[in-house]
Formats: structure tokens, sequence, C-alpha cells
DNA sequence: ACTTGGCACTCGGAATCCGGGAGTGCCAGC
DNA sequence: GCTGGCACTCCCGGATTCCGAGTGCCAAGT
């Protein structure tokens, strides 16, 4: 009971302050919600609170901050994802509709979500582990230059040059081709290294080391470029930081230009599709202590094949951000797995 | 004689004031450089300087401040580009080394441009109007989905679904290729559209709508994505503009984020391998005013393809931007010219 | 065992005031 | 045309003051 009055103190208070980012006393919180008790009632619970580690005074006499374990609880027991309206539902469908290839879901998707939730948004390529190969192609640019192009069964195109030690003849290439083609159509891009393991050995010594060239690389291809690539947009919110560039800000956008951090900061959960929430501290990149990131995975058919999510300030507005979270990574997996 | 010296503090005053980003005054003008007269005289300048329109006060007894136009002259007369150092172009040199493809050639170079000037990058992807065919793919995704893939000789690789309104055989499609490939391979991208105009008339009626659909689309390719693209580094620098984020840096990234706009700041002087400088509002993007772009064309073989170049405060090193703008051109394009 | 009103206390932030200093414009003399 | 002198302006930083929102604690009430 008195329990309960304490969390819905608490509740109160990270509403409030995502909605004003100042910091609430007890008085403006009885004024703005009913919890029909007096100001120095809830000066108890604060004083309780404040003992569990849950909020904070930035300074004596100053009213009270969540901190990062607040937002914890906060989240974990106190909010509901808030689903979106109709209308907005319609207006992501019509958002993404009419994309022309998996470049322009990507974009489309990253810069709805930013929209949407006055965030970084950010998005991860679908992973190549889980589709195979539809189409693989050898190109000669120059005598002894070859661009490899893969192409997968999720639109993905992937491509890389080849430099050769001695020039490659267009029969060579050709018969390169057949034998890869023949070898790895249709399977699994993990499947692929065991595949073309021993093509190498089907050409003559002088053949062999251009043909071993195009094999290293094509299992480069499929095994370190898995899910490299992130898109972002909206960095212009990240104006909702406050005033101080170069203490808040900076550091963010230096982070958000690795694309090892965002890889990072997505990358780890993606075997399920729940819900991630990391709050301040929680997330160990280092200038993004201040920041909680929400993602989750989008499904291509009916597996998770990566993660989009939204990067902002720890005082941020979780139910609606992670419903609108949850909301496009739906969209984008329908729409993904139509285009098919 | 006179003009001369005017001309000289103009200089000076640019120079003071992009190094301590402080109005500059008569007394400390003197004393930072040997102008061999006195504060009076220096005064007497300053007046018909800002008569003429070139400083200008932020208030009444401060020091001046370069105004656009002020810059402009400085740019045109008084500076001479700042040529880098050997070391630091070996620097860039072996930066832009090992680089395996052409979005890591322009994704290093973005960084480098960004790293070396301490600002915003761009660099444009090369212009496919002048490169020419290397291979055309068209890969069956579904029965009425196809996937057509354009390889031109700079290495740069296109994609784009098109969907049929009725399924395609297998044996159409490689028909259709080879038909294609027979018209266009080698053949500069201009010049594809006359090339393939009458294919559609090979095949019978009953085919002619998805070979339409996807000479339509192969048309687009040539022909709309140009150079859409641009790519993006060091948005972190923007902390130089100071503290005041709403005022003068959220315009700026809101501005970035738009890939129309930077293709405005960038493609409007393409024939010309130039160092272009548009300083504040010279450049017509709604908040970019208060900055100054450096950009420059970079070529492939003898012809330039695309720009690159920067956006900083109106108050950078012009000298050593335009340096630094130029030399990483010149190696851009030394490096796709021997990896082409 | 909670809740509540009262009360003394703290302390950040806005407002105000003040003085120094850097800068300017102008003028008379060289 | 340059220069030193001089009166004037006004921004900026620091010190001071003051206000009020907020707190913690206590004694009394339910």
């Amino acid at each position: 009971m008195v329990e309960d009055r304490r969390l819905a103190v608490l509740r109160a208070i990270v509403e409030d302050y995502v909605a004003t980012h100042e910091p609430v006393g007890s008085r403006s919180l009885v004024e703005r919600h009913s919890l029909g008790v007096s100001p120095a009632t809830i000066r108890n619970d604060m004083a309780a609170l404040e003992d569990e580690g849950l909020i904070a005074q930035p300074h004596t006499s100053a009213g009270r901050v969540p901190t990062d374990q607040g937002y914890r609880v906060f989240v974990d027991r106190l909010s509901a994802v808030k689903p979106m309206s109709s209308a907005e539902r319609r207006a992501i469908g019509s958002f993404l509709d009419g994309a022309i290839d998996l470049d322009d879901v990507m974009q489309r998707s990253v810069r709805l979500l930013a929209q949407l939730t006055r965030q970084v948004a950010l998005i991860q390529y679908p992973s190549l582990t889980r589709s195979s190969v539809r189409h693989i192609e050898l190109v000669g640019l120059a005598p002894s230059r070859i661009l490899l192009v893969l192409i997968s069964d999720t639109g993905r195109v992937e491509q890389r040059q080849v430099e050769t030690a001695a020039p490659v003849s267009e029969d060579l290439l050709s018969r390169m081709r057949t034998r890869i083609i023949e070898r790895v159509n249709g399977q699994r891009l993990v499947d692929v290294a065991d595949r073309v393991a021993d093509i190498t050995e089907q050409f003559t010594g002088e053949e062999r080391a251009a043909v071993a060239a195009v094999i290293a690389s094509l299992l480069e291809t499929v095994v370190e470029r898995h899910e490299e690539r992130v898109m972002l947009a909206g960095t212009a919110n990240l104006a909702a930081f406050g005033e101080d560039f170069n203490g808040a800000v900076r550091p963010v956008l230096e982070a958000l230009e690795e694309q090892m951090v965002l890889l990072r900061l997505l990358g780890e959960s993606r075997t399920t599709d729940a819900l991630t929430v990391r709050i301040g501290h929680e997330n160990e990149v280092e200038g993004l202590s201040a920041t909680s990131v929400v993602s989750v995975g989008y499904s291509l058919g009916d597996e998770i094949v990566a993660q989009l999510g939204v990067v902002g300030p720890t005082r941020m507005d979780y139910p609606g951000t992670m419903g609108s979270v949850r909301a496009v990574a739906r969209y984008v997996g329908r729409t993904l797995t139509e285009q098919q």
C-alpha cells in the first residue's frame, strides 16, 4: 500500500521530469497529480526513494530527478508500451510503401523513426547470415582486377574488388563464375565457406592463384560484412539535449560517427525480438552514459535479421518511444517480407 | 599605397579573428602584426573598411569582425591556398591506400577530410554520366520481381528492383539480358537511352510489357540516379560553432540531413576543377547563412566526375581548408583512376 | 503507524550594481 | 597623411543582494 504510493510517486516524478526537464518538488507534484496526500507525505516518500537510489537531488534544496535506476524501475514496472494511434499507423504504412529497393527501405524507415520519436534513429541492415545466395557475378574491370558481386535473396547486393597477381582471361573468369555459381547458388551464406572450399583444386597450377584470390574475397564478403552497415538519421534532434554542446552533445555525435559503436549499441541482442532498453550507464559506450537506447529486432519472414532503435537523452518519453520503435520495426519487417 | 595597407589591415583582422574568435581592436592588431603604424592610423583604416562594408562592429566600442564581403575579399585577393606539408601528403596517401571498393574510397576520403579540416566534410559519388557500362545483370528474385544490377567501369554498382505485371520466365530473363548487354556493353551511360530505345520492339506482345518495365527501370537508373549520393563525416566538429546550439548548429544539422541540400551545395560547378568558396549568404541554402562551403571537383582519368568539400563556420581558416580540400581531391582522383 | 501542518534552514538563480578595460571617434599638431 | 592625446561608450566579470522553491524534522492529530 505504502509501497504502491511510493512507486506512484516515482512514476509521477519521471513523467513530470520528462515533460518539464526540471527537477520536480513535492508541492508541484501533488498539484499536477491527484495523489490524495499532502506535500509533506510526498517528501517522506521522496526521502525513501532517494535512499533506494531511484531519485536524486542535483543540489540540496532542489527538487528531485530520477536516476538511471529510477528510469529502470519506471520502464520495467511502471510503464506500458504506448501503442500508436491508427492514424499514426497509417502514416507509417504509407511512408514505407513504394520503396524501390533495400537501401530505400532502410532510409525511409530510419527517417521515419527519427521523425516519430524526435530522436536519433538507427537501423542496421539485415544480416546476411540467414539469407542465401541468389546470384554471383564476376566482372573483369581490368586485366588483373575483378569485381565480385554477390546478390542475396534479401535483395542485398555486396560488391568487392579483387586484385590478382597475374592477368585473368575472360575465359577463366567465365569458368570460375560457372563453377562458383553451381556450387553456391541457393545456398545459405553461412554454408558458402564449406561449399567453395575445394574449388581452387579444380584449377591448374597457373590459374590457381587467381581463383584462390577470388574465393578468399568471396569468403570475406560473406563472413566479415555480415551486418556492418548501420544507417543514421535525426542527429539534429540532439538539440533536445540542451544547450551545453561540448558537455553533452559532442561526445554523442562523436560516438555516433563510429560504425563500430553503432553496431555495439544495436548488435548484442539479435536473437530476440523483445524491446531492449539500455539506460544511461547500462550501455557501456563511452560518451553515451547520458543517453538511453531503445532497440528491437525486426524480422524478415519469421527470423530476426537485424535491429533498429533510437538514441536519446535518458529523460526521454519511454512509453512513446518504445511504441514508435516497435511499430516501425513491425512495418519494416512486413515491408521486407513482402518485397522478398 | 594607402589602399595596400588597408587590405593588409583587413587580412590581419581576418587572421586574428579566425585565430581568436574575438572581435579585434586596433591596439592588439599593431601588437600582433608589424604594420609599422600607430593604432590611430589603423583606426582610420578600419573606419574606411567599415564604410566599404568589409568589416563590422558587433556593438559600439568593440573590436571589428569581418563581414561576409570581407571574407570574400580576403579569399579572392589576400590569401593563397596553403599547400600541405609533405608529411601531411604522405598521411593522406597512406590513408587512402588499401581501399577495397568505391564505397570504401568515399568513406575514407570523407573522414580524412573531416579530420584534416576539423570541419564537416562532404563527398559526392562519382557521376555515372561520364562512365560506361561494364556489365548488366538481371536476376529473378521472385516470379514477377526482377533485380536489375548495373556495373559501371568506375566500379560503381547500381541496383534496382523491377516489378512486372506478369511472371517472367528464366528463359525470357536470359534473352533480355543478352539483348540488353549486346546493345549497351561498353557504351557510355549517356548513350544508353538511345541504344535501348527499340529493344522492346524485338519482343512479342506478351513479353513486351515485362521488357518495357525493365528498360524503363534501366533508364531511370542511368538517368535519375546520376549523382544522388553524398557522404558526410565530421558532424561532431560543429562544436567549433560555439555554444548556442539551437541558434547556430541545429539548422546546420538539419540542412545537412537533406541529401538534396548537400547536392545543391556541391553540385553546381561540376564542370570545372577550380576551388569554389561560398561564403555565408552566398550559398542560398536556408540555415547555412552562417557557414562557408569550400568545394572542388575531383577527376577520374581526365574528367571531373564529382565534387567534394567541407562546410564550416564563415570564420574558418580558408587557406588551410582550401589546401586540404584540394589535396584530398587530388588523391581521391588519383586513387580512383588507378583503381579503374 | 501514517499523515499532516508548521517552521527553520539551505541554496541556486535572477536581478542589480559597480568598476575596469578595451575600444572608438575626433582633433590638433607634426 | 600620420600620430598622440583625450573624452566617451559600453561590454563583461565579479560581488552582492534577495527571493522563493524546496527540504528535513518535529510535534500533534487521526
